[in-house]
DNA sequence: TGCAATTAGTTACATTTGTAACTATAATAT
DNA sequence: ATATTATAGTTACAAATGTAACTAATTGCA
């Protein structure tokens, strides 16, 4: 048996190679917002999640961004402190906080909104038609698993 | 113009998706390594490529791997002290890193290679071929942006 | 030669992150 | 009713990470 048969080729090795592509992605992405609007990552996340369903609750805010509650509860007590959430807590159950976006909050997500689909359309556009349709099936049957 | 305009659909918007497929198979993949073996990510990546290309200076596992320099040396002290790699310095540049693995790293490569193999089997066994090599080629147009 | 600029790698410090413990409220079971 | 368990969210502490400063060796060039 030769050293052949234990090597593994980094550069063919499946979760090796979508790291790399998708980290260059968000990494490139996260450079879009955080330096115009001093924005991190989870809380960007909780933006956007808020800006499409408000009155979520921190754990629902978990559950559709797939984070942690911890940095979900970091996020948005640093988006409180900016102005950019508001959060009421149930009456029927006052454990459960609501969260918003504060009217601050809705001005900064509708201009990163733009340039989120304008950087989403630079991806597609480095592929064609039916890779964007090939990658919406691969994608959806990879989170599957 | 309504809200709608400003919205972003996050579950479908390309890089959150990608992220949150990767993320997965990268945290299903380093449970396997880092349970049984105690390695981090970074020390298994160093692992990985010096497995395939021993010798490599530190700087040319950053490049392979894509990662930082810093990350790199703390790996490679770490995995120097659990005796997994050996480190000379080139007689011509003496600042210039040998790496190899040894014996012992040899032996943990070697039983962490199957598994690297089988994970990336299972990944494959949810597409069909005519996907799989759909998924080379997107991985490839993306990486090259 | 010798002095500035580069390069390989490490270290220090601040920031981020993750795990686990904790508080407060609500639901369940006896 | 009350004790137990579960849930929402926060906090504390340890570990990981990134940026920038640092050391040591080499190169380039005046």
């Amino acid at each position: 048996m030769t050293r052949q048969n234990q090597c593994l080729n980094l550069k063919e090795f499946l979760p090796y190679r979508l790291s790399i592509v998708t980290n260059r992605i968000s990494a490139s992405f996260a450079r879009l917002y955080s330096e115009k609007f001093n924005l991190s990552i989870p809380e960007w996340r909780v933006m956007a999640v808020l800006g499409q369903q408000p009155g979520l609750s921190a754990d629902e805010v978990c559950t559709e961004t797939e984070m942690d509650k911890v940095p979900v509860s970091r996020a948005v007590s640093k988006l409180l402190g900016k102005g950019l959430l508001r959060r009421e807590f149930s009456g029927r159950d006052r454990r459960r906080s609501i969260l918003c976006l504060s009217e601050a909050g809705y001005g900064m997500y509708a201009q990163i909104v733009p340039l989120a689909l304008a950087y989403e359309e630079e991806l597609k556009a480095a592929l064609t038609a039916d890779e964007q349709s090939q990658l919406e099936v691969l994608l959806e049957k990879l989170r599957k698993l």
